[in-house]
DNA sequence: CCTCTTCACTTGAAGCTTGAAGTCATTGCG
DNA sequence: CGCAATGACTTCAAGCTTCAAGTGAAGAGG
């Protein structure tokens, strides 16, 4: 069914190769849009969530935006605009830190705390539902393994204690 | 039929799971990222190199669009504005199906298969370095079969094909 | 001081995605 | 045949994300 024709082929794909791809595309895209339908009827998106369990876990509740924009895997930018949202909506705020105006420290507010313990029974027993339930205790172990090794692919240099 | 948004707090994820689960968020995040930076000296974007890979590999490099959106892992929606985009490119053309017009015929054009052959092996190179250098065949293996278990959570009828 | 540079963040405009509503072909029923 | 129902796709408006350009604070050099 497959062999792709290609002039200038490197080392295609082998079957189980294939079937690994498939798999984690498709994770990729469903669950994605399963935890955001989840959240829906909280209000509020996979990534929001992610940016204020971030913050509800800091001391002080309370980040600066690089720092934050590291923990939730977004660009700058992005993050930027999501918390202007969180402001609108009243969960987050943000101010220029004291110690140096160039940093700008973004903090959950008591409302946005509110929400985020409200929001996380439901949440984590969907991811618990879709994710962990359905694996071995061994298999959790090996994705571990695995997004580490993909991870540091992508970027060397991203924080890890990695060992073999 | 709503997700009780609240009430008990499920069990927690443990540190085992806590890994796992930034490990695949992280994952989700970066990869997707990389592949669609890799692809935009190309002019495509991930999705669009998807939807055009599966047309390459059909007969007559034609699919009806509900297929094709279940092949690309995306929305009928999506799908049905990527091929306009992609037929404004003139990778792709769209025609009712003969047989019944309440179908649509996507096909790839000649140029989009040129596009398509011409992109692959360096999209493929990119995949191989990122996900499959740096994990041991063992773990390839261990991801299908995770992949397949996480698909089966998020939707129970998504063609179930597993041999183990 | 004043200006130049760097750094962290914000804003703007364009593009992509989404869910809901709309279109159009076929089928079922009288 | 007429007319509603179903199904497959398309379109619309709104929202989200992105890259590039802009803003403003801190420090360096003159």
């Amino acid at each position: 069914m497959t062999n792709t024709p290609t002039d200038v082929a490197p080392r295609w794909l082998d079957e189980e190769e294939r079937r690994a791809w498939l798999g984690l595309m498709g994770v990729m895209r469903r669950l994605e849009h399963a935890l955001d339908t989840q959240l829906r009827d909280e209000g509020l998106t996979h990534f929001e969530y992610g940016v204020m369990a971030a913050l509800s876990e800091s001391p002080q509740r309370e980040l600066r935006m690089s720092a934050l924009a590291a923990y939730a895997e977004g660009s700058l930018s992005r993050l930027s605009q999501v918390v202007a949202r969180l402001e609108r909506k009243g969960y987050a705020h943000r101010r220029p830190d004291p110690a140096d105006g160039r940093y700008t420290l973004a903090t959950l507010t008591d409302e946005g705390y509110e929400k985020i313990v409200s929001a996380a029974p439901g949440h984590v027993a969907e991811v618990r539902r879709l994710v962990f339930d359905p694996l071995t205790k061994a298999q959790v172990k090996q994705l571990s393994h695995i997004g580490r090794r993909i991870l540091h692919a992508i970027d060397p240099d991203h924080s890890d204690g990695d060992r073999g």
